[in-house]
RNA sequence: GCGCUCGUAGCUCAACUGGAUAGAGCGUUGGCCUCCGAAGCCAAAGGUUGUGGGUUCGACCCCCGCCGGGCGCACCA
């Protein structure tokens, strides 16, 4: 079953071919309703390829285009563009169609990847905060669509749970550790200890030697301090784990840089017998002499005191991914201030002679109300489960207010999945690289491009079945009449083509947009058209096509990561 | 200094990679509940897309120059 777009693009391509005309532009939604549906601009690109007239070569097009039962007779408008208006029963037939498949139209792609894609990314030893949000709701919901787009997907968190802070760690462990204050708050406790030691290390040369001392312990397998190590990772995971379960994001591996650790010497072997690395001031590094954005910019792999760094681990991360985990395709999600890092890595990869396909998918940050970073009223980064849990309050006071008759059970779970939708669709709805300002009036609000205002327009729907006694529609032959409903299914049929554009540059928010023109959709269908009162076949048909829409909300959402209450 | 990135309505954000008269929400103003959830809908007002040039049938989008914000530029990750 193939989209609208896609049946117009082929007629299209006949038209030219029969036309003798080479193929060119292509079909596109209609940039406004008055024009029809879709549009192409394919007279446009030729006329000026031929310095011809491009209303002239509209017409030729036209001449030779069919478009069956598809659509009205393709008009020609404006400077050259061909305008086609679907008609009624082809909506009808396909939107019936999408109610008898399982994948709502969506294709699985013709050319399946094998993607590792890497998000997520927390720290050992520190709080996850409102900065992971971004990267971690972005690359879960990239893995979401990928798979349902039929790649094969592996999701990896790269943990960030080995480096010189762990010095700091583990002689704070030794000389300061509060067991009590870790039994209570883990990762309060080893911050507290990373920041104490920290201070006297700036202050008392001593201990700084004796942190520096603890890390070379450790990378020489201390067992000591290799327990105190694995203690704290394991703390650390507990706690992020807490997030994931949260947020409903879950990974199918999880390799810290510590995974890497013996690869790293054979790493900088290679990379110096092939001749891609060298020696300069002490360090092992990679030229880049031949980019002009990299020429002055080296990688180091191996600093002059002969330790690794994470550009080291990150090349090794690189080998392990393509050849242990077979992958063709690497997704690496993490903020823009890696981005220089990155277009390293992958250039070393290239000289090393990998043909994969790498890309690094940046975001922006998290403002405050000032207009500059989100952080706490003194000055710290805001801890994540402290934005979760507030999600979650938030959401239940206006069910509290809302809906005060649901039983208690049911509030927690809606505002579980109101609160913490909410924060997730609060974020990807916005395009990736935008910074954008941290409002929890604004993701909440029951009006606007909101979570909780898609999740309503679902469980209005629900509620028709509800009222209705039945579970479902009993037909899925549609009738439609109405332009409230006409337009409802057109954007229904429209589904399938706008879950693949996602992945074109990595913008979910293409998907949020067209979820919340969507429930605009069903809202004014809900307005004009009776679904209950109607009479048949009328009533029939309106229930299939509320059906629809629940199906599309949903999977549209859960793309998304989103979960949906079915009442509120 | 060099590189990347962003600048769009009073505010918060879109604009499908060059398409037609730049769209939403909030806020403001005015309408709609004897009718499936008003947690909703309809309408109005609001713009020299930071700025000056250029490319072409056509530019928020591409090129050049400025202005302003953010980030990054040799051994922290």
């Amino acid at each position: 079953m193939e989209t609208f777009q896609a049946q117009l693009a082929q007629k299209l391509s006949d038209a030219l071919a029969v036309a003798e005309l080479p193929n060119a532009g292509d079909v596109t939604p209609a940039t406004d309703a008055r024009f029809g549906d879709y549009q192409s601009n394919a007279a446009m690109i030729l006329a000026k390829q031929r310095g011809e007239n491009p209303r002239k070569i509209a017409e030729k097009i036209l001449a030779h285009l069919d478009v069956d039962l598809l659509a009205d007779k393709p008009t020609v408008a404006g400077a050259g563009f061909i305008n086609f208006t679907l008609r009624a029963e082809a909506i009808a037939k396909q939107a019936g169609e999408l109610l008898r498949d399982d994948r709502l139209g969506v294709a699985r792609s013709t050319s399946p990847k094998k993607i590792v894609i890497d998000f997520g990314s927390p720290n050992v030893a520190k709080p996850m905060h409102v900065g992971h949000i971004r990267s971690t709701v972005l690359g879960d919901a990239l893995a979401r669509i990928a798979t349902f787009l039929g790649h094969d997907v592996i999701r990896d968190n790269h943990i960030g749970d080995w480096g010189t802070q762990f010095g700091m760690v583990i002689w704070g462990w030794k000389h300061l550790l509060d067991r009590q204050a870790l039994a209570r708050d883990p990762i309060a406790e080893l911050v507290r200890l990373y920041k104490e030691t920290n201070e006297r290390s700036t202050s008392d040369p001593a201990v700084r030697d004796a942190c520096r001392q603890e890390l070379v312990k450790l990378q020489a397998n201390d067992p000591e301090n290799f327990s105190i190590w694995k203690e704290c990772v394991d703390l650390s995971m507990k706690e992020f784990e807490r997030a994931y379960e949260v947020l409903d994001i879950h990974y199918d591996v999880q390799r810290g840089e510590s995974f890497y650790n013996d690869r790293l010497p054979d790493v900088v072997e290679r990379l110096l017998k092939s001749g891609i690395a060298e020696i300069s001031e002490g360090a092992v590094c990679v030229f880049f002499r031949d980019i002009p954005e990299l020429a002055d910019k080296p990688a180091i792999i191996r600093k002059k005191d002969g330790g690794f760094n994470y550009a080291t681990t990150d090349v090794a991360t690189v080998d392990y991914r393509i050849n242990d985990l077979n992958r063709d395709t690497i997704w690496i999600v993490t903020g823009a201030p890696q981005l220089l890092h990155f277009k390293q890595i992958f250039e070393i990869a290239r000289r090393e002679g990998y043909d994969t396909d790498f890309r690094h998918i940046t975001n922006g940050n998290i403002l405050g109300d000032d207009r500059k970073l989100m952080k706490t009223r003194s000055g710290g980064n805001v801890p994540l489960r402290d934005v979760l849990d507030e999600a979650i309050e938030r959401a239940r006071k206006i069910i509290d207010e809302k809906n005060p008759d649901l039983s208690d059970a049911d509030k927690i779970d809606i505002s579980h999945k109101i609160g913490i939708g909410a924060v997730k669709y609060a974020d990807l709805s916005q395009y990736r690289m935008t910074d954008y300002v941290f409002s929890w009036d604004r993701m909440l609000s029951l009006q606007g491009n909101t979570a909780p205002y898609l999740q309503n327009a679902y469980v209005r729907v629900r509620s028709i079945f509800r009222k209705a006694g039945e579970p479902g529609p009993k037909i899925d032959k549609l009738i439609l009449a109405e332009p409230a409903e006409i337009n409802l299914a057109k954007r229904l049929c429209q589904f399938a083509e706008i879950v693949p554009q996602v992945l074109n540059d990595f913008r979910p928010n293409i998907l949020a947009t067209y979820l919340f023109e969507l429930a605009n959709s069903f809202h004014g269908f809900y307005e004009a058209c009776p679904v209950l009162k109607s009479e048949e076949p009328a009533r029939g048909s309106r229930l299939a096509i509320c059906e629809l829409t629940a199906r599309v909300l949903q999977t549209g959402l859960q793309l998304l990561g989103i979960q949906v209450p079915e009442q509120m």
